[in-house]
DNA sequence: TAACGATGCATAT
DNA sequence: TATGCCTCGTTAC
């Protein structure tokens, strides 16, 4: 489920639990060495779209990305031992958070922290992100909407779901190629609002009334309309379209 | 209980 | 293009 909502969502949870305390830092499974943060401070948990960075005050920060697979466990008993597999612990006194499964856990220098954000676009959860950016870059990518707003360096963080969605609610089929600047700044407004509802829940919602409800993404008819819903393959996922409430093929 | 596909993407081929 | 992540929920058997 690791879209950029639930990253920012580990992200708030683990900065709340961990930032700015002394912790112990293991790699039972052996496959990251913990131990140079074993003692350490935790600044800070950053999200960027579907990347975690773990700051600290006096080693190199720990880059996470869970990939399709990785997931956090929270333990409120810090004593309770770590499954088997667990890449990564950082515990507090009264809590423990183990990491399973991730694609990456590596130790980031500044150099690579620099590289990993020019390597991404803006991201509608941060406050940072830049709205007229956010346009510019989806303006300029020359093929299909539902193949740039999954380009991590177009926007960072959106995932096939959230595609499937937030181009519902604006009502942009995904092979639309020339979205331009209007409707550009209509669907990054929309991915900040519904991914902000989305971290908030801990899951997607792309209709605040149903939140376990979907629009278009695996389903066999729109929810809206009962029209069979399209899938084909766009950037290497199965997109999902409903034709008459996504008119416009690219 | 087993198979299968999936909300991701680095890496190998 | 194929495969690997100590995964998980759903579906099939």
């Amino acid at each position: 489920m690791p879209e950029g909502h639930l990253i920012h969502r580990h992200a708030d949870e683990q900065q709340a639990a961990l930032g700015g305390r002394a912790l112990r830092a293991s790699g039972p499974q052996g496959r990251f060495d913990a131990r140079p943060y074993d003692g350490r401070t935790l600044a800070r948990v950053e999200a960027l779209g579907k990347h975690l960075l773990y700051h600290f005050a006096d080693a190199p920060a720990i880059h996470v990305h869970l990939g399709m697979r990785g997931i956090f466990l929270r333990y409120d008993d810090p004593g309770e031992e770590p499954r088997r597999g667990t890449r990564l612990r950082l515990a507090a006194d009264d809590v423990a958070f183990d990491l399973i499964a991730p694609i990456q856990c590596e130790t980031y220098g500044p150099a690579e922290v620099a590289a990993l954000r020019d390597s991404l676009g803006p991201d509608p959860l941060r406050p940072d992100a830049s709205r007229d950016e956010a346009v510019r870059r989806l303006d300029a990518f020359g093929g299909p909407v539902g193949a740039a707003i999954l380009d991590q360096k177009v926007w960072a963080g959106i995932g096939n779901a959230w595609r499937a969605e937030l181009l519902f609610l604006v009502g942009l089929h995904p092979g639309v190629r020339d979205v331009g600047a209007e409707r550009a700044g209509r669907l990054w407004d929309a991915a900040a609002a519904y991914l902000a509802l989305g971290r908030d829940a801990g899951q997607v919602v792309s209709d605040p009334g149903h939140p376990d409800e979907r629009w278009v993404y695996r389903r066999e008819h729109c929810r809206r309309c009962g029209t069979p819903v399209l899938t084909w393959q766009l950037a290497s996922r199965t997109a999902y379209a409903c034709p008459v409430d996504q008119p416009g093929e690219g």
